[in-house]
DNA sequence: GAATTTTTGCGAAAATCTCGCACTAATTTG
DNA sequence: CAAATTAGTGCGAGATTTTCGCAAAAATTC
């Protein structure tokens, strides 16, 4: 992809902000024509800026109550086991987000499941392996954004 | 809003994965007529089953190619300031999420900027306050999902 | 099991997006 | 620095998609 102008970068925030705007409202807001709003987010698609495009469900009524952030550390000996253990993580419907992180521990994993109960299956299920060291679980009260 | 039913739960699985799926292509997925998935998502959206629907944008093109998880703790004896902050949070365009949690640290913060000195900047603007009594940055060097 | 309410599919109308075209602005080339 | 090329624009027609009214079917209530 080329340069991205100014055009580009404003519809861009635009976008990650509500991906259901119209072109007449993106013209609007950015000064162009619709179509040229519409081609140029096309283009953004096509060329990979834009990855893709998702609703955001509540997971409070969509079932998925409760969030915790864990804080994963692996033994020291096992390096091999991080690609492993990320493509795991990819499947696991419960692992909303997965970083792999530099300082005292390897990972951080968003999950999301409907109550505690469900929360401790998983962790006997995942955290319970030889590589595993030691993982701290934060259980998040709320969130913005 | 009332109970959702399996139809509801397979549109937002598909909406969750890909926002710009079309009425008709939903319908073959679902099973039901084009018009019944549009009316059906349009009911999700209007009662906030469906909070928004976002672009995801590549940071890496983007530019805003560094990611930092930040594990915040704030002093004990200063409660009243949690909901400031995360009203100042909302605002700030580096966190690009936000969660209070329990145990140890008060919130995870994940924050998106240029580069380390764009991140260093917005250390110094933000976590040497008083009320701040230790911040921990994990550096993230992968990502799924 | 009849009455009521909800949801469906169909199809027309409205809204939105795509694309060709002629033109303008910006960039490259000689 | 002007000519030539390229990239991007607005307009508008045509295609696609969504919205909505309606009658029928399904589900729910009493």
């Amino acid at each position: 992809m080329a340069e991205l102008d100014k055009f580009d970068y404003r519809l861009l925030e635009l976008l990650q902000e509500n991906s259901r705007m119209t072109g007449n409202e993106l013209a609007g807001k950015v000064g162009l024509s619709s179509a040229a709003c519409l081609r140029r987010v096309q283009r953004l698609r096509e060329t990979g800026v834009i990855e893709r495009d998702v609703a955001v469900v509540s997971p409070k009524v969509f079932g998925k109550r409760m969030t915790v952030i864990v804080l994963l550390t692996m033994e020291r000996d096992r390096p091999d086991r991080y690609m492993l253990m990320r493509e795991e993580f990819a499947k696991m419907p419960e692992v909303v987000q997965c970083h792999h992180v530099t300082g005292a521990h390897d990972f951080v994993l968003r999950i999301q499941v409907g109550d505690m109960e469900e929360y401790s299956a998983f962790v006997d299920r995942v955290f319970h392996e030889p590589y595993i060291k030691r993982y701290e679980s934060l259980a998040v009260l709320g969130s913005l954004k």
